[in-house]
DNA sequence: ATTAGAATTTAGGCGCGCCTAAATTTTAAT
DNA sequence: ATTAAAATTTAGGCGCGCCTAAATTCTAAT
């Protein structure tokens, strides 16, 4: 059985290499919390046991069996995410903390009922997709908010899910996984954009956000009709 | 934060104090399924943050402290053993090794909230009393199956937990907590009891059961009427 | 090409909880 | 009271995952 701290440097891992294809040390170190010679340690414990690959002062790179694994952790952590959401009421903003902990002592069995009971689900509350239990997930054509243009419409499909204030601050602007947005001016200096959400036909707001919430949230763009 | 290693040692030590007044290291190392000598280690540990009080080669006792850890974590075993079993459906043989692992991460927060969604309950499973919050545990005046003499009447009250084959063969014999049994007879050699099971008006058994079932079961008499 | 600074790795150490083997203490039988 | 057996504790060691400090390697500026 992986310990898990393993599962952690596999998911953290994963995660990083969406943006660099090599994941470097301190990044995964800043990521875990841990110093920086403590994930070198790691790092030669999971190259030798075939889990990532690794040249010395070059990064790591999941092989596909820590990939495999790191999906897997990642289906625990979703699946669980929803069923605290929805089965037991728990806030968008509090589910991923509880699920950091319930991912590692998840069962199979358990595992396949959770699934079952919330009918099969593909993305979670912040709007992520749930990996598949033979490890596939589906790949999505999106952009950050914050490249958009100006008078763009998109709607959201992801938000990030580790930061427990700035979910409950994008909970207040209905900043939710399929709010449809439109970007209505984006101002000269410090990228302030103003964004039109509309999460009703009855309820319409403008708000301005600044570059750290609108890099955290995942946009696919609609076409103008 | 206590550890793992910590709160299972406490449970068992709480578990065993219930039969022996004084907990001995061995008894404590073979119910965790540990060598005696890293008993001793844990025991001085515990010792030293006051959480059971030790003499040398004398066994141990709970403190006061570390009675209510113990009843914390006995707590959150059964209230996660019957949201288990009710809102998952997980048999009831296999309750107790997924408890065994959800106790330990499991939120005062998720806690209210199970708790709440199971509408207060004050017995698992298996029938064994659910502490309070507060570390109240209702006492109740039992008896082992074993120690019944032929003719009496009684009612299933609670049975042990943590033998998955054990709990599957009470569950086909309808040995479940709440039913009602008397002893038909008790044959003179091998301690081998008839049981009559009557789990409803329709259905009535006569069973033979050992000591080794009989002693796995809590009871209590019924007055004749 | 040299070199300063940044990133990474190595070396050595620590706490945790486990182990085995040996020493100590208790116990129960004579 | 002695002594053999059983229980307990001590001593020493191990793997895990973390740390700090020092050494090494890479990178980028000159």
């Amino acid at each position: 059985m992986n310990s898990q701290a393993v599962e952690d440097y596999l998911k953290a891992i994963y995660k990083l290499q969406s943006s660099q294809p090599k994941v470097v040390t301190s990044a995964l170190a800043e990521h875990l919390g841990v110093n920086p010679a403590s994930a070198t340690g790691m790092i030669k414990k999971l190259a030798e046991s075939r889990l990532v690959s690794h040249e010395r002062y070059q990064g790591v790179k999941l092989t596909p069996p820590g990939k495999k694994i790191a999906l897997e952790v990642i289906r625990h952590h979703r699946l669980v995410e929803l069923y605290l959401a929805e089965a037991l009421s728990v806030p968008w903003d509090q589910v991923h903390d509880e699920a950091e902990k319930w991912e590692h002592v998840l069962s199979e069995d358990l595992e396949d009922r959770i699934d079952e009971i919330l009918g099969y689900p593909t993305i979670d509350p912040h709007g992520a997709p749930i990996p598949s239990r033979d490890g596939n997930i589906e790949q999505r054509d999106t952009n950050l908010l914050s490249e958009l243009t100006r008078g763009v419409s998109a709607i959201i499909i992801e938000v990030s899910d580790d930061d427990t204030d700035l979910l409950r601050y994008l909970g207040k602007l209905q900043l939710y996984p399929q709010t449809i947005i439109q970007i209505i001016s984006i101002a000269p200096f410090d990228q302030l954009i103003t964004v039109r959400v509309s999460p009703n036909e009855d309820d319409t707001n403008n708000f301005v956000i600044g570059q750290k919430v609108a890099g955290s949230i995942l946009v696919s763009k609609l076409e103008k009709n």
